[in-house]
DNA sequence: CGGATGGTTCGGCCGCGGCCGAACTGTCGC
DNA sequence: GCGACAGTTCGGCCGCGGCCGAACCATCCG
């Protein structure tokens, strides 16, 4: 089994809660710094610099040097596409095991960043609305862009055209772990959510994967996608399996 | 980060040598008891007990009893994708090291199932030969049968038709670990290897994951698809990174 | 019934690896 | 230069979890 040797050195290296952690934080997409990781997983500077070499000699995560701080991230779309394969099968495995919910965990079922796109209850209910606008086509796996969603998509403001030679995924859906629903991810994905942010629609905080919406988002994806968010104002009763 | 513990559960499950040696044995597709679990992953019984019990209650795997035995199988397609995600990301991550090869990892290189469709050069030689015969279209994460290839596998005696309700991917590509290239998973791929097996074009071994090429399967595969075998008889230099 | 086979449970051993604090390197600003 | 801050390396502690053999349970066979 030539090939499990490795398998288990990567699964054994998301199998910490430190470094889980810390490849959860950094799937919110942007860099951050070795500190602030040592922080965000209850763990010593120390400690979390010898996770993080690890990560990096793995090459599952990548570090630039800026002034004085080191900046991690995701090394790849392939690793982060690992990840949410994880949680996905992390998502399905729980039992009827009883579970606390906060304020917190309502905030990231509701809207998220999932590496480079937007995901949760907003990263589905946008999803939902490409696909009723017949913007986009999504079959289980892959997508596709229609001519009219070419067509949409250039009008909002989003690139269509990545740089030839990436072999970077152009539109896949991406099953969500809290809502068990697909959303859009890869080339796609991650337009809409840089463009989202560009106009100040969505915008993110510095130390959760959170995402908020503004008021002139929530006009601005009621004008162009027909998507009301009024309904999560008010709080609802959730059928939990 | 409340989804981070399971997600940490689930890989330090596979990040254990054995039970990722069983996992990967299991990737084969074909169920196997606990004593053959045992023997392959070089543990005593007990400890393959011990392993196993927590791969099922974690339902990564699903057991079922037949007479005296156990019969162990990956538990469903959303863990095979994951395995494969992980395998995808231990494959590029591998540096300069030396790796020795030996006839046995060859002939896994050359054909070997994939949990329930065929990988490895055969794989994606089939893959290939579909492709440019147009008869699915392969984008980078999804893919889609075109009528003519849809006429072809009626020909074939493939399948086209899941049942219903059955949220099974139709048509993915899944991306090889030693070919570095995409080969057909999901139903569609499921079903060619059933039919290769049904005609005896191929065979598979009890004890490994290496697929044979009948005699007969040489000449199918080279009269319907146009594949020819024959170049992989003569050994030839491998360019290696 | 007894013996063989497949599988699980239990108790105890042992080592890998995560953890910390302290010391050290390196960069910045005054 | 100095102190402050970011990060790594080192040494030592400790516990989780993988491992085994032996005992035990269940099923099948003659």
């Amino acid at each position: 089994m030539v090939a499990a040797a490795n398998m288990v050195e990567i699964a054994a290296l998301v199998g910490d809660t430190a470094r889980a952690t810390m490849l959860a934080a950094l799937m919110g997409g942007q860099a951050l710094t070795s500190s602030e990781l040592a922080s965000l997983a209850h763990v010593s500077r120390s400690t979390a610099s010898g996770h993080l070499s690890k990560l990096v000699s793995a090459r599952l995560l990548a570090v630039t040097q800026k002034r004085r701080n080191r900046y991690y991230r995701i090394a790849s779309p392939l690793v982060a596409k690992m990840l949410e394969s994880i949680k996905a099968v992390a998502a399905i495995e729980t039992p009827a095991r009883y579970w606390p919910r906060s304020a917190q965990d309502d905030a990231l079922r509701f809207a998220r960043t999932c590496y480079d796109h937007v995901a949760g209850k907003l990263g589905v209910a946008i999803a939902d609305a490409l696909v009723t606008a017949r913007f986009i086509v999504l079959t289980e796996e892959g997508g596709e862009v229609t001519k009219a969603g070419a067509r949409f998509f250039t009008r909002f403001g989003a690139e269509l055209n990545p740089q030839s030679g990436s072999r970077r995924i152009f539109c896949r859906a991406c099953l969500d772990w809290s809502e068990r629903r697909y959303h859009v991810a890869g080339f796609v994905g991650a337009e809409i959510w840089r463009r989202c942010l560009e106009l100040g629609w969505l915008t993110r905080r510095r130390d959760t994967r959170a995402v908020r919406v503004t008021p002139a988002g929530r006009r601005g994806l009621r004008d162009t996608l027909g998507i009301d968010l009024d309904f999560e104002e008010r709080p609802r009763l959730h059928a939990r399996r």
